[in-house]
DNA sequence: GCTTGCTACTGGACCGGTCCAGTAGCCTTG
DNA sequence: CAAGGCTACTGGACCGGTCCAGTAGCAAGC
């Protein structure tokens, strides 16, 4: 069988291979009539153009990558990954651009393989999660010349380009919902202290009690359903303890709720609940849950946006994709006395 | 700046770029001396091959796809995904070869999008998962000569490689659980219809009840959690109701049991839970879930293995990965008369 | 001394596209 | 009718690897 390449076409079209693919790209410099003819050969014999070929003409990979360095249990039960990996994907496949996905063990494994395909020319440009506070990567990927958006607040970004949700804005909003409802001890479970999106929520968190003079305590835990139960077990033992709490992902509010129900402490009555990712889940649960929702796919689509702007030339920039909204559900209720 | 190429090192070292290449892949014909320094010149240089380059020339993309025809929504609700493209990526990376996903919107655009893949010769190979029986992906996969693992039953492969968990003998065996506490009327909410692992399932479902004498009802919902939660609803409230719930994923038990807290049945005092999928969810409840577990982040490593081993040149077999586990935990309990 | 065989190379085709520099042929224009 | 300009091409370099077919040089064997 022969094999379907331009130079067959422009064999059984008697041109040469430089007429057929000004054809067969839209390009000037050719007639209507040989055009035509090559369209349609090319129509017959099925043929697309073998993409590693045109990769290595154009000296592009057209191939994005995303790095996930968490452990592979937490990736599959948070569903924002999955929802925003959706996002990308989804931009990409219009501009016939493949996404590269790859799961790595921790941050040193994350920088080999930005190294590495950066050598190997592999991909043309990354997106970067999780970012924290002095990252690592950035340094990296500013020397390697490797487009970059981060997903992460302006002030972690260093001057990459970046992408941001205002959670400042959001938590404000979350600690007034609160307050509205007369709590005056509230908390926040959050994840781990070292996560930039976490340091901005905690920082965004204390001005806010502050603000609304509202006492305020937080607890760090590495995001897990179990560290979410722990901490609210912990936190409902105490003296003085919340009568609200705002969990920094859906999975551990979710965990707290049945936390609660096991110490057979009432949500709403006893407690107020926020969860700060929506999900299915916050909509499965009895009561349902409070959360602060933000659409993840078309985060991830921004974000794959701004990636191709960068491939074009444009100067890495900060945008603000959106402000999370608050969606008040049953485990909101008054401060009872 | 020049560019790292094999050209350059070549230059560099005063020999040709065959014996370079032959240098640096360990192939001999070259002096252990050439070899040296040609070693030291390319780490100098920073050198790594160019993979598109690469690919051309050995006429391999080194990139396996999978492709996933589910809303974003249950894509990202699902742990199951995740964990199993874990699994894939681990296999994947040892062997420097890169995932590409795709996420498509229905069965048609999952079919023109391996006609795509294939004519542009952009994978090596696929991963296919979801498969019903007739599936139209068979035929199309085998007339395009794109190697395939499927990730389901021997009965749904039509001769095409794949591996599958004995969902007929975990059946047996949750069914066997919930005869031995004593349960009589039992109730599986089900997938759809036409998947075809849902297909197996309730065939396996009908033959454990027959042999065990228990009296059997099946609902088919479309795997989330709002339709868990509306079939249990209906089961609660239909006369001769069911003592236990087999549910065909974890969403959806999870789902359930915030419908029986609502309607103040309680679990497992008055009915009995079972999810099909076991993931932190089924442990973050109260009461936590009994589950049939099994090893998906394994799976996908497994699937991933044996896709190469069809790129190897092995024929397309059938292999069974493991049988699910039962993991007995709070939500069973003994029937109450 | 001549053949044979081995090591250690070299030169260049090849993968399948893209794209630049040239050119044949025709029409226009003064 | 020659010069100039335009259209519609052609030939071939190029991207950066892989790998095959050849070959120089040297030692061993008869």
């Amino acid at each position: 069988m022969v094999k379907v390449t331009i130079r067959e076409i422009a064999r059984r079209a008697g041109v040469s291979k430089a007429a057929v693919t000004y054809a067969l790209n839209g390009q000037p410099g050719v007639s209507e009539a040989t055009r035509a003819r090559v369209l349609q050969i090319a129509d017959e014999l099925d043929w697309a153009p073998n993409q590693v070929a045109r990769q290595l003409s154009v000296a592009r990979s057209e191939t994005l990558g995303l790095i996930l360095a968490r452990p592979a249990q937490t990736l599959s039960e948070e569903p924002f990954y999955m929802a925003f990996v959706a996002g990308l994907e989804g931009v990409l496949g219009q501009r016939s651009y493949t996404l590269a996905l790859r799961m790595v063990n921790g941050p040193d494994e994350e920088l080999a393989a930005y190294r590495k395909w950066s050598r190997e020319k592999r991909v043309d440009g990354v997106v970067v999660v999780d970012v924290n506070a002095d990252d690592a990567r950035i340094p990296l990927l500013k020397r390697l010349g490797l487009p970059a958006v981060l997903v992460g607040d302006p002030q972690l970004a260093d001057g990459l380009a970046c992408v941001w949700t205002d959670s400042t804005t959001a938590m404000s909003a979350a600690v007034d919902h609160l307050a509205e409802l007369g709590h005056r001890r509230i908390a926040r479970i959050a994840g781990p202290a070292d996560h930039g999106h976490v340091w901005i929520r905690d920082t965004a968190f204390a001005a806010a009690t502050r603000r609304t003079g509202l006492s305020a305590e937080v607890v760090h835990t590495d995001f897990s359903g179990a560290q979410g139960a722990a901490a609210t077990r912990t936190l409902m033992a105490s003296t003085g303890r919340p009568t609200a709490i705002i969990y920094d992902n859906d999975l551990m509010a979710v965990a707290g709720l049945s936390a609660l129900d096991n110490l057979d402490i009432r949500c709403p009555d006893d407690v107020t609940l926020i969860a700060w990712d929506d999900s299915a889940l916050c909509r499965i649960t009895h009561p349902t849950l409070t959360a602060m929702s933000h659409d993840v796919v078309g985060y991830g689509a921004e974000v794959a946006t701004r990636l191709f702007d960068l491939l074009e030339g444009a100067a890495p920039a900060a945008h603000l994709y959106s402000t999370p909204q608050l969606r008040i559900r049953q485990s909101s209720g008054p401060l009872r006395a």
